[in-house]
DNA sequence: ACCTGAACACCGTTCAAGT
DNA sequence: ACCTGAACACCGTTCAAGT
């Protein structure tokens, strides 16, 4: 664990830190090792003993993406008051000024899986946390209540789909809506409609 | 228009057809425009002559995608039984069904945008043809009935993300479902929820 | 163990030159 | 008007060689 070398202490670490930088600096097309390696100081070759290829730098960019998601949303909802039973669509709101805040590291998140049909186990394990968070809210929302697992399964799906619908249109400029306090606006509007349909199932 | 070329006829057309076999064979990380240059059987730098830079020829992809988009959803309603009001959402399915069998094209609609930050007349109308379909089906929806322009505004935005999120999230391999029955059964399923919430709104 | 420099086969883009 | 070939500065990836 945490590799030193002699001369940047913990590369790992360094590359993707520097990988963020270039891809908030030059969106994911400027993403190149070569630039990646120029960011940590290291010879354009360096990266290979810490990632096989490009693909797998992108990788771990992701699975940091996934932890800090999740980590933002908790945050969010810590800091924000809103009416009692509305812990969902607040979070959904907390989604997506994620991915207003950090629109590049977003759309890699979601990039990262297709290139590579076989996604490591880490960036699992990250996706799945942050899908939790919403699985886990509309278990909760069912307190008490007999729940059918299917339906829950079924109901963090719709979650899911309108927040990250509302997010990626959203960093694409097709809702209108760019500053976080009109985004967060129109999120709750949508995501309004949707959770009507949820009281009412 | 309709420019013809010695050597081809309508080079222009050709390369946006030979891009659409490069991109469902390659991906977009594989569609450069040497690659292009190669499937059309022309020098590599042949395409400048017809677009100004990779970007532009992503583009002129994009629009016909949205196009083609708009067409398949048309004939989805036009080919397939529902319920009376159901319309809205198996237009969704139809959507979603789209993203399914064209990942790579729908992926690249959505992505076209983002680069530059100026999108062309063209694919601006070609996209807006699109979301015409889903303002349409939700302006018929009050048919008679007096209707706030900025409420249907909102629900056309709630459907369009509910679409936009079920597709992106199914192409990526976030939802499980993979054949398109168990797509269409499942985007049923969580516009269901959606449905409910636009009755009850 | 970790890093480098040279090498190879690709890119996007430009431009003088051909028909 | 439309197309080509050579050229430039980039890539990702590999590998022998250095410390």
């Amino acid at each position: 664990m945490t590799p030193r070398s002699y001369h940047h202490g913990d590369l790992r670490r360094s590359l993707i830190r520097a990988a963020v930088i270039v891809l908030e600096r030059h969106g994911l097309e400027g993403l190149s090792l070569r630039a990646v390696a120029r960011q940590a100081k290291v010879s354009h070759a360096a990266p290979y003993h810490h990632f096989a290829n490009r693909d797998q730098l992108v990788e771990a960019v992701a699975e940091a993406g996934f932890a800090d998601l999740r980590a933002f949303i908790i945050r969010h909802l810590e800091t924000t008051t809103f009416e009692p039973g509305a812990m969902l669509q607040e979070a959904a709101v907390g989604y997506v000024l994620f991915a207003v805040e950090h629109p590049d590291v977003y759309r890699l998140m979601f990039g990262a899986a297709l290139k590579d049909h076989n996604p490591s186990e880490a960036l699992l394990a990250s996706s799945a946390g942050a899908y939790g968070l919403i699985h886990g809210g509309i278990a909760a929302a069912f307190q008490g209540q007999p729940v059918d697992e299917a339906r829950v399964v079924t109901l963090a799906r719709t979650c899911w789909s309108i927040a990250h619908g509302v997010a990626t249109l959203t960093i694409d400029g097709h809702l209108g809506a760019t500053d976080p306090e009109a985004v967060a606006e129109q999120t709750r509007a949508i995501t309004g409609v949707l959770w009507q349909g949820l009281r009412a199932g």
